[in-house]
DNA sequence: CGGCATCCACATGGATACTG
DNA sequence: CAGTATCCATGTGGATGCCG
């Protein structure tokens, strides 16, 4: 059940700055820690569903993300029906762990971003 | 002295996942998080002495990415002499806030990124 | 429902060289 | 020392349309 044991591979390995920055390139890209946030909140989600509730993504780069993530050991696809096709996408243990990452990146941009009417 | 009152503004504002992906944007560029967390580790740094902290950027690049940072007043650039021409990058307050961002990045980044040898 | 195919525009990073 | 000027390859996101 446990995927975590091995770490992920990483073009920088050995260099100082392969954490910050290896971290800062899967979660920098734009609609990945929402993503991630989601399936948090919400646990396992199909993919419009998912796609909805990111609200304002496209299919197509929605597509690409989670095949990111995937790749990446983040997200677990899984197809749960063949005859209604259904396909359900949630966290895996890794992809929880960045629950606290995911956290302090909100935590930081609701403080410090604009809001749209201030009380 | 306090440049931290007014929030920054960002083209989402509004949306939900706005606080969420503009940190990303800002935090998810390459160098970035390095270079935010050079100044948090080291303080005041110049220039070049920046680039031999992060180690691996390249001047065009550092000089982008420090436009970038200061446009977001994340980072304060200071000319500390003219003859022998200085300058100084700094955090800002705001910068400063990054820290448990950075660290929560760094810390997922050491815990499940793949280190040169095992042992 | 859950995508993929295409095409396009722009952002980002890197190499190299040069300057005040 | 502290950058800027070029040039270029690739990455990334978005729009639109189609398919099983």
């Amino acid at each position: 059940m446990s995927q975590q044991p091995e770490r992920l591979e990483v073009w920088c390995a050995g260099e100082e700055w392969c954490a910050l920055t290896s971290t800062a390139t899967i979660l920098g890209r734009k609609w990945h820690p929402v993503i991630v946030h989601r399936l948090l909140r919400d646990g396992a989600l199909g993919f419009n569903a998912l796609k909805e509730a990111v609200d304002g993504v496209s299919s197509k780069v929605l597509s690409d993300s989670l095949e990111d993530l995937e790749e990446h050991g983040l997200v677990n696809r899984e197809v749960v029906s063949e005859k209604p096709f259904r396909v359900q996408y949630s966290l895996t243990e890794r992809g929880e762990s960045l629950d606290p990452v995911i956290s302090a990146m909100q935590a930081w941009g609701k403080e410090h971003l604009a809001e749209p009417r201030d009380a």
